[in-house]
DNA sequence: TTGTAAGCGTTATCAC
DNA sequence: GTGATAACGCTTACAA
């Protein structure tokens, strides 16, 4: 059924190992032999089997690229420059969605690993690293995106989390908010943490603490615009909300609006990421802005120079961030004249 | 280095043909042979290479899934779903961003085919099925998804994108309105088509034409943001645009409200496919919902049906669709009294 | 119940 | 320049 380098072989009136010269442009192969090879390759449409290859040894050029969930802007948008880094340079991606489970990840590790993978690049959402020993166990390097996995590797290209928490609070701060509550979802991840101690580390150099956190599980729009309102609930003297990811922010807005606060006017409101729904809302929103694509790519090239030996070994990439002021924050004096 | 079947047989003391008995859960094996096989497996945390297998016949349990990209909400959450239903049965996913390039597309088909694939689900922007004939040459089972691919598979899982248009036309209709503005982008995409000419269809219908139809190239808010003010520009007097993606929908919001007209008092907008965005935008957008997840799902459960060899061999699967009314649209009377 | 051996597609070694 | 042949990890007759 299928055709081989012997099928080749014998049509051509050679051996496979000419064929395979041939294949490979290894060796002498006179003109002639060449192009009845060639002819014979084309007529039978032959492609050299990888699953094969790699039984004499040469790597698979697969990698494995775990992520939480591709239906999620942040990881639809990793993922894909990763696959499209990967591509450029010949390499076949499985992308993974663990959709947060460790029974997935094992899985997925397993699957992997009978496929023969030459690298990995992982973003789990809890930062246990169990699932993935055996990657590790395996030799398979193994990269860190967005959020570190130490025990498991020592490579991790991501950005600067509580920097960019410390940015938003000082924008803030700089606009006259004093009275600031944080909407943290989904609570248990390195980079939300980050962001929100990065906050209130910031809003504490000012003697301040912040109004109120809401830490929530899940990521939806709907389950933040319920934190958004236990919040306004709770504490209705906030001039400005900060949501550690767009959504979180998009859904304050929301909350505010509904009940008649006006976004900028009465309550100012900033997220994080600068994803496309940012600009999408009205008004627009103030975020931290980061390389997204840019932190896949660097991902690729650090896992390349871990497969091909030389260094580096250990390193934490921090790509750059900066704000992106927009209409969704203004200065709070303008709040208190107007304020409910 | 590679611990194999042998490594494990020298280990128990005993043949590879037992080992692979035992793997494989086929035929006899004696209580104590079993037991000093699987402390072997363990011990070396030995797995079947899936490749060898592949070597004797065995199916690869690979798949290829070919999408326009996975940085756009919609084939984000397609292909995340297509990725998950394959996970359940143990199947691995190559995920490829063909990024509209027929170029890409064949390099796609090259590498799938050298790591022999099961089968495909492919969703191309163009109706050029050109890369990928050497797939159906290959008899690779093939399942085209969000778009038909007429001449490479008969069976293709959608949404009638044509009757989405005719019932969003009646929607506005029954609001009054009969000066209806259109964004079309991307243009060429066979959705985008069928959509616009159920919009045109619908109003045709009852008389009327649209009042103005911008195509553009672009998916992007920006392109889609310029074509709205072209259309607002020459077509002040629309009570109404669609569009035919949400993106397009919220640049046309986007832009009435930078022109000072207000949605819906002014102008009702409308899109297409209910993305996430759709609900984070104010006012709310009015859309036509599509089950993208389940379009995945659906897509599948077909091909494993052509995998295994029992039909369907030939099926169109329309999934139903219905329309979201949210506050983006409102009785055109209104407009007219607050007219420009 | 267990072992031997052939063969899947490929490449590398070595002889011609 | 070219062609046998062994080996990679695995499954499957077939023999014992």
């Amino acid at each position: 059924m299928t055709v081989g380098i012997r099928k080749i072989a014998q049509m051509a009136g050679t051996s496979v190992s000419t064929v395979s010269r041939v294949v490979n442009k290894s060796g002498y192969v006179s003109a002639e032999t060449r192009q009845r090879i060639e002819t014979a390759i084309e007529a039978l449409d032959y492609r050299p089997y990888a699953g094969a290859r790699m039984l004499r040894g040469s790597p698979s050029k697969v990698v494995g690229v775990l992520l939480p969930s591709l239906d999620v802007p942040f990881f639809g948008i990793l993922g894909h420059s990763i696959e499209q880094a990967f591509f450029k340079i010949g390499y076949q991606t499985f992308i993974c969605s663990t959709a947060e489970s460790p029974a997935k990840e094992a899985t997925y590790v397993e699957m992997l690993l009978s496929q023969k993978l030459d690298g990995a690049i992982i973003a789990s959402s809890r930062q246990n690293i169990e699932p993935f020993i055996k990657l590790k166990e395996h030799n398979i390097p193994i990269v860190a995106v967005d959020r570190p996995m130490p025990g498991l590797t020592d490579v991790c290209v991501h950005v600067d989390n509580h920097k960019g928490g410390t940015i938003l609070a000082e924008h803030l701060l700089g606009l006259g908010h004093r009275k600031i509550g944080i909407i943290c979802a989904p609570r248990h991840t390195e980079p939300m943490i980050q962001r929100v101690s990065g906050l209130t580390d910031a809003l504490r150099s000012h003697g301040l603490e912040p109004s109120d956190i809401r830490y929530g599980s899940e990521h939806s729009l709907h389950s933040c615009y319920r934190l958004a309102n236990m919040l306004l609930d709770r504490h209705g003297d906030v001039t400005a909300i900060v949501g550690t990811s767009d959504t979180a922010a998009i859904a304050a807005m929301h909350a505010a609006i509904d009940r008649g606060m006006s976004v900028p006017a009465r309550l100012s409101v900033a997220g994080f990421d600068d994803l496309p729904e940012a600009s999408y809302v009205l008004p627009r929103l103030t975020t931290i802005y980061q390389p997204i694509a840019k932190i896949g790519e660097t991902a690729v090239q650090r896992l390349l120079g871990m497969m091909s030996g030389d260094g580096p070994f250990a390193s934490e990439d921090k790509l750059p961030i900066r704000i992106r002021v927009r209409e969704s924050t203004a200065h709070a004096a303008i709040c208190e004249s107007q304020g409910t």
